[in-house]
RNA sequence: GCGCCCGUAGCUCAAUUGGAUAGAGCGGCUGGCUUCGAACCAGCAGGCUGGGUGUUCGAUUCACCCCGGGCGCGCCA
């Protein structure tokens, strides 16, 4: 039974016969919400202060308490009256709801039972949904900035499967244009040096030494072969780089434990002529202008602050252009719904997007731009500043080689999308309390611990449905109890808000109750049957975490 | 100058999208291992939520104006 759907449906009833009672024209939308305190109950309402506020209306206490004792009656004498334990109102004018234990014995039977999917629900009916992230310009290796994006996108594709989505996780390979160009140059010039031809290295090219491994490799595979760099050297060194960066640039992906589905290269992409059939569509839309050599897009008809060119005086397309078609062609591909995650740096680019997308006549909540803040990266006090051209970064490889994948992926899922992160190596690194992924690994490795022992005992064969729950009475049971019952909201509002960082939050707290929990009972005594309750609780609560855990990506030891 | 994000305890961040006495972790201070793992627990101290005005039963949240920080504003990608 759903306690928060049958309430609201009883409110609403109530809600009527108080709008007879006063005479309000208008009904509020039903919202029921968890109590900031246990004081306040476990469920609330501000239905009488709603109704208040739009039929303007001072009677907040009597409406409150009219809508009280209405609901008192309503309950009484149904079957649902054994969930409710009281019915109360407080000021200004909430009216909370206390659970009977029932509801929470329930619960465990239905985590014991179904796992983690007692909290599905399926939303979106196996509609499509394409979630693009890192895709990171293949100039050079990933670094721990990607890593934030890499991650979190990861988790936000895990949590709309969970939801009923069908996701494909999408790295849009940036693999030609001026930055290649620039890659080429750079790795041709360190190929000169072993050559001993003359060529000056790029103003701006890139200085790290993958660059220098590259040229090596051509070199020891043609060694005289490029005397001078014209376009057919361009293409070649630029092709050739970006095969050898994707190529590590997946192995770090597939290290810290994310896969994508696909990877669509502008290169390739760009020889399909989707990219004139979208350009075509605005032209014939008329959105398309001549100005100064250059083809313009009207984008400031829709929302952007100035039109946008889209093939230069010299006949090149700029960055944007690809892109709008490449949108477009998700679409086509079959999506209902398109997510892209960047990096602060784009947040400029969002309106422009935005315009092309409505130009092609799509609705604006089919198109969701998550910007992920960046991570500033701290060895211990110092932060480090990160160039990719002047090969001061660090790299995701170094932060999974020195901290392992489980902890970064926690680290870089600790706050909110919007949020700057400090992200601190050395911190990371440590085993001490400072650390908080030893705090929920610990309550886990604590649960695995008591199981593994009452196995060996033999004290934990009674199955769940014969276990007399309401042995469960201590405070810390209920509290643990309680927090159990949360996790269902806490993934719909992280399915809501595409934020994982709640369930993280989420963990940490079940994580504490359980520590509490731990040190006042325990769990293994000679009486068989508290014992027998207690462990379906733990069992519960060990699902809770490992399975979440998962949804975000993270695994989580037996044993530490 | 314009746009976006941010400003909350000494530090790093929350606050159920407008709710109740603004909460956690770290750091500081007090206590707690003869018993399933003390990487833990219980408690104390610490706040004019950057400042101001407004909207209303109610503002950390919304609107407007300042102050301070980050990022972006190209026929780069």
């Amino acid at each position: 039974m759903d306690i928060t759907k049958e309430l609201s449906h009883i409110i609403q009833g109530c809600v009527k016969q108080a709008q007879e009672e006063f005479s309000f024209t208008v009904a509020p939308d039903i919202v029921l919400e968890r109590p900031p305190k246990t004081d306040f109950g476990d469920l609330s309402t501000n239905a009488a202060m709603q109704l208040c506020k739009i039929n303007q209306s001072p009677k907040l206490k009597e409406t409150a308490d009219f809508l009280c004792r209405r609901l008192k009656d309503s309950i009484a004498g149904t079957q649902f009256s054994g969930y409710i334990k009281e019915i109360f109102v407080m000021p200004p004018a909430f009216i909370n709801f206390r659970f009977a234990n029932k509801v929470f014995y329930d619960l465990v039977l239905n985590i014991e039972k179904e796992k983690v999917s007692f909290a599905k629900r399926n939303f979106a009916q196996g509609k499509k949904v394409i979630v693009e992230f890192v895709s990171a310009n293949p100039t050079g290796p990933l670094t721990v900035a990607h890593a934030r994006q890499a991650v979190v996108g990861d988790a936000i594709s895990n949590i709309l499967e969970f939801f009923g989505w069908k996701v494909v996780r999408e790295y849009y390979l940036n693999d030609e244009g001026n930055q290649i160009n620039v890659l080429a140059a750079s790795i041709y010039a360190r190929y000169a040096e072993l050559a001993g031809v003359t060529f000056e290295f790029p103003q701006d090219g890139y200085k790290g030494d993958y660059v220098k491994d590259i040229a090596k490799e051509i070199f020891n595979e043609h060694k005289n072969k490029f005397k001078v760099f014209s376009e057919k050297e361009k293409e070649f060194f630029g092709q050739y780089g970006v095969s050898v960066i994707l190529k590590d640039i997946e192995k770090d992906l597939k290290d810290i434990g994310v896969a994508f589905d696909n990877y669509t290269s502008q290169h390739k992409f760009a020889r399909t002529g989707k990219i004139e059939k979208s350009l075509k569509t605005l032209k014939d839309k008329g959105l398309i202008y001549e100005k100064e050599g250059a083809a313009w897009f009207k984008s400031t008809e829709f929302g952007d602050d100035k039109d946008r060119v889209l093939i230069k005086s010299d006949g090149t397309y700029t960055y944007i252009t690809p892109d709008i078609a490449y949108h477009r062609d998700k679409y086509e591909r079959g999506f209902d719904w398109l997510i892209d995650i960047w990096g602060p740096d784009h947040h400029g680019y969002i309106p422009r997007m935005r315009a092309a997308q409505r130009a092609l006549g799509k609705k604006d909540d089919s198109l969701s731009v998550i910007i992920i803040q960046l991570a500033t990266i701290y060895r211990g006090s110092k932060p480090v500043r990160m160039s990719t051209r002047n090969a001061e970064y660090i790299t995701l490889r170094e932060v999974i080689d020195e901290v392992g994948p489980d902890v970064s992926k926690f680290f870089f899922l600790t706050r909110k999308n919007s949020s700057h992160l400090d992200f601190d190596i050395e911190l990371a690194k440590t085993e001490s309390p400072e650390n908080p992924v030893y705090y929920i690994q610990y309550a886990h490795a604590r649960i695995c611990g008591i199981l593994k022992r009452s196995s060996e005992l033999n004290k934990s064969c009674a199955a769940a449905e014969k276990v007399n729950l309401e042995l469960l009475n201590k405070n810390e049971e209920i509290n643990l109890l309680k927090v159990l019952g949360d996790y269902p909201r806490v993934l719909q509002a992280a399915y809501e808000t595409l934020e994982p960082y709640r369930i993280l939050e989420y963990l940490l707290e079940l994580s504490k109750v359980f520590h509490s929990f731990y040190t006042v009972h325990k769990v293994i005594t000679d009486d068989a049957e508290l014992t027998g309750a207690r462990i379906v609780l733990i069992n519960a609560v060990k699902t809770i975490l490992s399975d979440a855990l998962n949804l975000l990506g993270i695994s989580i030891p037996e044993k530490m």
